[in-house]
DNA sequence: CAGTGGTCTAGACCACTGG
DNA sequence: CAGTGGTCTAGACCACTGG
């Protein structure tokens, strides 16, 4: 057995001593629980650590280790639509309407840094979640390899896994601008709503490792079945003493 | 000199290398590093790690440790209205619609998590930019001591600053759901824009230092006006296999 | 005060990069 | 292959909690 896959067991392993809750939501102390699973105790700890960041545990130094009472306010992240509604215990899927290569206009390309008319994929997909239409999507694929991409992959694969195992492409960040808008009739039919609906357009423009741009993408998402939920916190004031390490 | 300073002090030391970006942009290998500051690597690995989670450095096994080449993705961070209008340019102002207590319905109660009935102060403004009309916004107050809060004083300061320097209650955090929808007649007519306009509704949940409901606010954005902008990071690709999903 | 999590150490080996 | 970051260990002491 590797590393990974023992720390994996581990981990396994208390995800379901925190579900049975216990001990009143108290975990074993860190010498103990480093004793039971042969591991160093930093070892252990790193795990803890982990569990910490996702919300699922606190650590109160002097008091013990402790299921969460309340989820954690975590970071937004960038995911993936398909990763996005999975989270939300919803099953995504695509229709992909269309997938072709197009010159970039004037304001395509000046947003993807591009020279006007220069040749990007576009991909248009209308994106569901347990077979209801969320989310139309339209894509500007930048990376000049993807010329090659066949419309039939993205039925089965994320965008962003593709990219990833068929191109090493990553993305790593993005920058969005979320705004309210209404829809157009080609548009509110292809989301099964009435004409001129409330909508939540999402504009995106993805990055790459290496801040290389990789995509520019548009969705228009139904008002009454999405939400864009966002945790933020103050930052810390002047008065307060920088928090050491 | 405790731990806490002599670990500020190495990062301050390492932020400099960094900035002078002496070697390429490739820092020194740990164990010198550790050995220059006389402290164990694990040590200065722990202080290395902060620096790339703040995004100044990337690390990358076999090759080393590099300046990060990206420019830092600013945390979305908790802002007033004021403080968001003032970064970006403009003057903002407020029109104080009405400010009374209310009792808390059903719905209002649950989410501030109080007994339906509860009595909360409901604090109505038209916010504005530059003396344009840029969003209603309508708060419920939950701190009890709140209750004299007087009208007058709001219009010379925002309601967060007033919070804390009055009150000493201290905005920390906030959830936040951002929702398309179309402007109600009276609404439409206070932003001055035509009636069923598209709007961008912000609903923020308010939390102060040890976690306690502070205030629930709706904020109805005209959608021509104001996006919502929010960079994103992609979790870093876990060295950890994927527990067989 | 005993017990807990937090930090640090010195050393070992693993996994990966790039010439 | 040498050199790098990644993980792990066994042990020590520090800082805090709560009875």
């Amino acid at each position: 057995m590797d590393r990974a896959q023992k720390r994996q067991q581990i981990k396994q392993q208390l995800l379901a001593m925190i579900k049975s809750n216990a001990n009143g939501g108290r975990l074993p102390p860190e010498r103990e629980l480093s004793e039971r699973f042969a591991v160093a105790r930093e070892t252990l700890r790193r795990i803890l650590r982990e569990l910490e960041q996702d919300g699922v545990l606190e650590r109160k130094q002097g008091a013990g280790t402790f299921v969460s009472g309340q989820p954690v306010l975590k970071q937004p992240q960038l995911r993936s639509f398909s990763e996005e509604m999975r989270e939300r215990g919803l099953t995504p899927s695509s229709e992909i309407l269309s997938c072709r290569r197009v010159a970039a206009g004037a304001k395509l390309a000046s947003r993807l840094k591009l020279i006007p008319g220069s040749s990007v994929m576009e991909l248009r997909r209308l994106r569901m979640a347990n077979d209801e239409p969320m989310a139309l999507e339209t894509t500007y694929l930048v990376p000049s390899q993807l010329q090659t991409l066949e419309p039939a992959e993205l039925t089965r694969h994320s965008l962003y896994e593709l990219l990833a195992q068929r191109f090493d492409i990553h993305v790593r960040s993005a920058m969005q601008q979320v705004q309210a808008t209404v829809l157009s009739e080609e548009e509110a039919d292809l989301l099964e709503v009435p004409a001129f609906s409330p909508s939540l357009l999402v504009e995106r423009l993805t990055l790459g490792d290496s801040g290389e741009i990789i995509e520019f993408a548009k969705s228009l998402y139904r008002a009454d079945r999405y939400r864009f939920e966002l945790q933020v916190r103050r930052p810390p004031t002047a008065a307060d003493p920088e928090p050491a390490a």
